[in-house]
DNA sequence: CAGTGAGCGAGCTTCCGCTTGACTT
């Protein structure tokens, strides 16, 4: 083997590749592949008690890299760590530094963008090792570690095992937990508004109430509409002012990792996982018939919006040859991330490698999935170095009876700009664009125009919406937690958790998700918010800068930490877990010196003690359940009196004599059943929980159907027990299980 | 998709952040 003067270390073998062909033969580029070294998975790693000190120790299945790297190192002249210019980087450096055994120099390369003169310039001007950069990692590192290695024991105990807890996975949950308490406390508040639709000059438009008596109207119901609609009536319209102007919308900066993911969701219904799995294949290269394989994009996990000043020629070359020199701005726009320092700019924007490179010309070598994706980054970028579109709006007002305020708006595209080739998608939500607005007839101040329809609409304000897997993770971005490498594993963790389900594409907590949040969140409140993130980021920046050690971070934290930990009594987070309303004792009552921890049984969870199985004793979680109600019912086998209880399944008759006579009965709904008209119906739970309506007398007759989950009530009868069905000449509808009649919901209340 | 009340059970779990193949059915 020829012997090389020089070894180049990256983090991703792609980017080796890259590397090499512009360094030519003379350099050896590896891949690190991500860390090489880690605290151990096992235990903790951390010695609390002697300055904090790590463990480290090779990550599973990264011996033989860091093995590879060794040997290269050992018989080169000069080795260049070139990992990310971040902070995750120049802890990689410096974990593979330490290992390495080289005769020459070892130095420190920053490669803030992949082309060939860049590299070239990094490479004759090495620095060393950011020791306080190294340390920022540490500490961030072992703040992690602790809180999840500390915490994620408390709720095997007083939980299930096998569940985790951690500064990121429990904010995201906590966000989705909240939210849906909120959507549980809103109470939909009935609001109106007026619409007039006006004719001039030939041309149909429509105005809205905006203001009476100069201030923007209450119209909290019908009566007081309806005296706004009274007195408005039959009265002309005649024009009290004209506005022109002119607007402007500027494309988007390029993608970041979160941006694209949104984008991709709302465009193309794409989970996170999967624009980062169709991601990775662009960046990885496309074979491209004769030019062989191919790079499409740079690299996708980011969260820059910078982008090198040769692609942003690339792309002003291409907007000049295809749409002319009225779609080009003077100068290049340049986007800024309002983000904190330049620490974490180790990419730059998701954007195509080549912008020359239209989705078209490489349409035949993608798959369709490919093909949107590449498609979407290679207009966002091109189109964020055109001009902006430009609108005309006039904005028409109209002076009844002096006091009431009616203004017609109204938009026309004046210049395509960067909209010849890009549209942002919209979701559901978001409010209404200068697109959407249709024009208004070009009237002057005094004109009249001619009332056809007074419309007074009732609304209602809606609850704050589910979020999303894309709405997600523009949250935690929002808020600096994770980062574009972890969105879609905290997604993934929430998920295999159990914490939260997916469902119609958005998350709903489940039980035992609001329960961790619950328990962690009300012992932890410092630590599972929003802001203990970004506290901590500036902790960290304090110590990138030299202004505190990191140790100190570390035991700023941990000292009071510690001190809520000991604290806690498994009886008390298990009383918080449970909801259980006696008084639990910690300490096992049988042997004394067991403690009580929540076991999870084939019946679900139990308390018992730790000893086990030297003390076998154990304990029933009571819930706060309903004592047994009375009812006038007899029993059909016994003719004893029936009573309520509440079981796995919900409530149900019970004969009194049990255990002597074990007849049990459903509680009817008092709706006859509609196939055999003899039993009632009832509701009913699977082994796996999802309810559904069957008839009393079964099994003589099993008709049944679905519950969903949110049933709506029947617009007849209010009944809540519909069924869906669907014919081909009716479409899908619902048909009320109480009075028959048919109705259809909407598609999107009947999901939620 | 059809039951309910008491009973009950050991394998060790877990964090965040960086990066991709390599286990075997």
């Amino acid at each position: 083997m020829a012997k090389k003067s020089a070894l180049v270390i990256v983090e991703s073998p792609t980017k080796a590749k890259t590397i090499s062909k512009y360094l030519g033969s003379e350099y050896s580029v590896k891949a690190t592949v991500g860390h090489v070294r880690d605290l151990p998975q096992r235990e903790l790693g951390v010695d609390v008690e002697k300055g904090f000190k790590p463990k480290y120790v090779t990550i599973k299945g990264k011996s033989k890299t860091l093995a590879e790297l060794k040997k290269a190192a050992s018989t080169s002249t000069d080795v260049y760590i070139a990992t990310d210019p971040d902070r995750e980087g120049e802890a990689i450096a410096w974990h593979v530094a330490s290992q390495l055994k080289t005769e020459g120099q070892i130095h420190r390369v920053l490669f803030h963008e992949i082309t060939k003169t860049a590299v070239a310039e990094a490479m004759s001007t090495p620095v060393v090792l950011d020791d306080h950069k190294v340390d920022a990692q540490q500490a961030r590192r072992i703040l992690d570690r602790i809180v999840g290695y500390k915490l994620s024991p408390l709720l095997w105990k007083s939980i299930k095992t096998g569940l985790s807890a951690g500064r990121v996975q429990t904010v995201a949950l906590r966000i989705i937990v909240e939210r849906e308490a909120a959507i549980r406390a809103f109470k939909p508040e009935e609001y109106w508004s007026v619409e007039v639709d006006l004719n001039a000059k030939k041309k149909d438009f429509e105005a809205k109430l905006l203001k009476v008596k100069g201030k923007k109207p209450k119209l909290e119901n019908e009566k007081a509409t309806m005296k706004v609609v009274d007195a408005v009536k039959g009265k002309p319209f005649i024009v009290s002012s004209v506005t022109r102007k002119e607007r402007r919308r500027n494309p988007a900066a390029p993608f970041t990792t979160s941006t694209m993911q949104q984008e991709a969701a709302k465009r193309h219904g794409f989970a996170s996982s999967r624009t980062m799995q169709v991601a990775q294949q662009l960046y990885e290269g496309i074979e491209l018939g004769s030019e062989g394989a191919v790079g499409l994009i740079t690299y996708m996990r980011t969260d820059s919006v910078r982008v090198s000043d040769t692609a942003i020629d690339a792309a002003r070359d291409f907007v000049r040859s295809k749409h002319g020199d009225d779609y080009l701005p003077a100068k290049p726009n340049v986007y800024s991330s309002k983000k904190k320092s330049k620490v974490q700019d180790a990419h730059e924007a998701v954007r195509p490698s080549e912008p020359s490179r239209t989705p078209e010309s490489v349409k035949a070598f993608l798959s369709p999935e490919q093909l949107k994706l590449y498609r979407l980054i290679w207009q966002r970028f091109v189109a964020s170095q055109m001009n902006p579109a430009v609108y005309d709006t006039t904005t028409i007002d109209f002076l009844v009876e002096e006091d009431y305020l009616f203004r017609a708006t109204g938009s026309v595209v004046k210049f395509d700009g960067y909209h010849a080739i890009y549209h942002e998608a919209k979701e559901e939500e978001e409010e209404a664009t200068l697109d959407d607005m249709s024009p208004v007839p070009a009237l002057d101040k005094g004109d009249e125009a001619k009332v056809k329809e007074i419309k007074p609409n009732q609304h209602f304000t809606d609850p704050p919406p589910r979020f999303s897997e894309a709405s997600l993770v523009k949250e935690l971005e929002g808020q600096g937690i994770g980062r574009p490498s972890t969105y879609s594993s905290i997604i993934k963790t929430l998920k295999d958790r159990q914490y939260v389900e997916l469902l119609q594409k958005r998350f709903h907590a489940t039980e035992l998700g609001e329960t961790v949040s619950r328990v962690m969140v009300r012992r932890f409140p410092d630590i599972f918010n929003v802001e203990f993130t970004s506290g901590m980021e500036l902790e960290l920046d304090k110590v990138e800068e030299g202004e505190i050690g990191w140790k100190d971070v570390l035991s700023n934290f941990y000292h009071p930490f510690k001190k809520t930990l000991d604290e806690i009594d498994t009886a008390d987070l298990i009383r918080d877990a449970h909801d259980v309303g006696e008084i639990e004792k910690e300490v096992c009552e049988k042997c004394g010196t067991g403690k009580m921890t929540v076991k999870s049984g084939r019946y679900g969870p139990f308390i018992a003690c730790s000893n086990y199985p030297t003390c076998k004793f154990t304990r029933q979680l009571k819930k706060d359940k309903q004592p047994d109600q009375p009812t006038d019912e007899k029993c059909e086998k016994c003719q004893s009196a029936m009573v309520i209880k509440s079981g796995r399944f919900g409530q149900f008759l019970a004969c009194t004599k049990y255990p002597e006579c074990k007849h049990t009965q459903s509680i009817s709904l008092g709706v006859k059943c509609p196939t055999c008209a003899k039993g009632d119906l009832t509701e009913r739970r699977t082994k796996r929980g999802r309810s559904f309506y069957g008839c009393t007398k079964y099994p003589d007759c099993d008709f049944s159907t679905w519950n969903r989950p949110v049933p709506d009530p029947c617009p007849e009868c209010k009944f809540e027990g519909s069924e869906f069905r669907s014919t081909k000449a009716k479409g899908e509808y619902r048909i009320c299980l109480k009075c028959s009649h048919e109705f259809t919901v909407e598609a999107s209340t009947a999901s939620e």
